[in-house]
DNA sequence: CTGAAAGCGCTAACAC
DNA sequence: GTGTTAGCGCTTTCAG
């Protein structure tokens, strides 16, 4: 035997002889081609579907056809807000095209065996969100799955790319800041601090109003690094009066900072952050945020994959979500 | 044709040949088995996977064994952070097992088709954190598809169920509420108002202690339905004290409508939630929340679907967090 | 419009 | 220890 499935399966053969046609003429009618089926026959066939349960065994056609109906989305983890967000939003514009959807986490050093497995599982496409490593690249390259690297701030190669405006997205907070409220020490928290965007668009927004550069405090995205950054802050920096968080999360962690000293936003600092997640609407007071159009990039993302666009980039214009951390209202 | 894959597949027969051995061969030492090879041979093997770039194909093997090495989680939404926590924690415990995971998302009437997505994937296990609503349970069992039913507060029929406590979870942050701070008004938020073992918890926390049965506002789980409950609570009811909310992103958006009317929580209003996120920490004040340990379920309910274990029903105890929203420190 | 049959790449008996 | 080979269930070409 050669490792027959336990749970007996009902296979297009036992469909072929209830309804009495061949096996071809089931396939004919489920997949609505590539020959074209009588009326009659075709509800006899159905109607045998329905009767004996049948289902169809996707390994056996992706083998066939050498395609699966998976897409695979690879994210350092799911479990920061973003990228759960990003998840939701990519699995519903899969879904949308049929396709079901497989989250990979993983964390830089694990993006290339993960992409390797994924390639090797025939999933149709590939939306990296993580971390774009040299050893990935070739994996997908090499197995020439349609991929695109999403979350890019600009090209990379030769590589289908797409991501928000990071640099004008801070741009504009860090302006709103100080134009509308006249802020001038105005301190970055968060994320990597080189080679992020988001750190240009902070500096450049203060030479252009030709201010001098606040600190900017590197570490992650969650509330954790958030409340050790603003610790840091407050600590050693108090003539900062404005902070641009490098995502709502952070922010969210910075207020929890500022509340244990029993300061508030955005009287005794005020805050802008990156993201325009959900989350941000909720927080005391609501965060002035940077929005990512987070379900057009997914979507986009998602068709841009399965049409195997091979390259170029897509840039996202993010727009500033005023509410009260900054001061407005 | 048989609708090869365009992108030229390196098979194990190139292997093989360049191996200079045979493809059973190759599935053995791929395999570690079920026959021994050689030591040298095997490394000739290895050495010509790794010169051919050789990536197995998944749906083959799936196909010839009958499993795939896919697990599916299916949730309302990963959207909700409670969710988005549990596919992190699902994802981790499933790649411990060397799987993937499939995310899908299913409101009640999606569910059961969705699920026969699923089995038709031959999914290797199933994991419904959705509504497992009676159509669905027959396609899974029809299929044979080994599944279990999570957050579910007890058994269903002869499913493999697992769950938090969720009643005497509740009745624990209840029970805190009149003992610890003396609340005798106590409201509940959110979620079913029926149905649902919270309510039944807070009901008996209540009873037990003497007091009435303080108002129950229904809602979802999300901070815009927790802001809406507080708003009608502070509106309708303003002898109340103290409120139970159904999750802490419930909790979150009722912290922000209190902050609208100027109030602050526990003063003006004590809160406990359920959960135990992450993100209760970094609310303000810092939630104190019925902790559910989504690790230990997450792992449990992998290795259960995995061993094939059929029936019965694991409940997780919930214990409280006590942080600042109650009244504490 | 329908049917027969040749694979897709891999596994695992069953020989040797 | 290694090789041969018959499937797994589906798609699709090629004949009718």
């Amino acid at each position: 035997m050669s490792g027959a499935d336990q749970r007996r399966g009902v296979t297009r053969a036992d469909v072929a002889r209830l309804a009495g046609v061949s096996t071809a003429v089931v396939s004919y009618t489920l997949n609505d081609g590539p020959k074209p089926v009588a009326a009659a026959t075709k509800a006899r066939v159905l109607e045998a579907v329905r009767l004996l349960g049948y289902r169809p065994n996707a390994a056996a056609r992706a083998l066939s056809t050498g395609q699966s109906d998976l897409l695979a989305l690879v994210v350092p983890t799911v479990e920061q807000s973003y990228f759960a967000h990003l998840a939701a939003a990519v699995e519903r514009a899969a879904a949308a095209h049929g396709l079901s959807l497989i989250v990979a986490n993983a964390m830089p050093d694990r993006v290339a065996p993960v992409v390797r497995g994924l390639v090797g599982r025939q999933v149709r496409g590939l939306i990296i969100a993580a971390e774009a490593t040299a050893d990935a690249t070739k994996e997908f390259l090499a197995a020439g799955t349609p991929t695109v690297v999403i979350n890019q701030a600009s090209p990379i190669g030769s590589l289908l790319t797409l991501g928000p405006d990071y640099r004008a997205g801070t741009m504009n907070g860090v302006h709103h800041l100080i134009e509308a409220h006249g802020h001038r020490r105005i301190a970055y928290l968060g994320g990597d601090v080189d080679g992020d965007e988001r750190v240009r668009g902070w500096t450049d927004a203060l030479s252009a109003a030709g201010l001098a550069l606040g600190p900017a405090l590197a570490g992650g995205f969650t509330p954790a690094d958030g409340r050790t950054a603003m610790r840091a802050l407050l600590r050693e920096h108090p003539e900062v009066t404005a902070a641009f968080c490098a995502s709502d999360q952070l922010a969210i962690g910075a207020l929890a900072a500022l509340a244990e000293t029993g300061g508030r936003a955005p009287d005794d600092l005020a805050l802008v952050s990156f993201d325009g997640s959900p989350e941000a609407e909720f927080a005391v007071p609501a965060l002035t945020t940077v929005n990512v159009p987070i379900d057009a990039m997914a979507h986009d993302a998602v068709t841009r994959v399965l049409d195997d666009i091979s390259a170029g980039h897509v840039r996202y214009e993010a727009e500033l979500i005023v509410r009260r951390s900054c001061g407005c209202q």
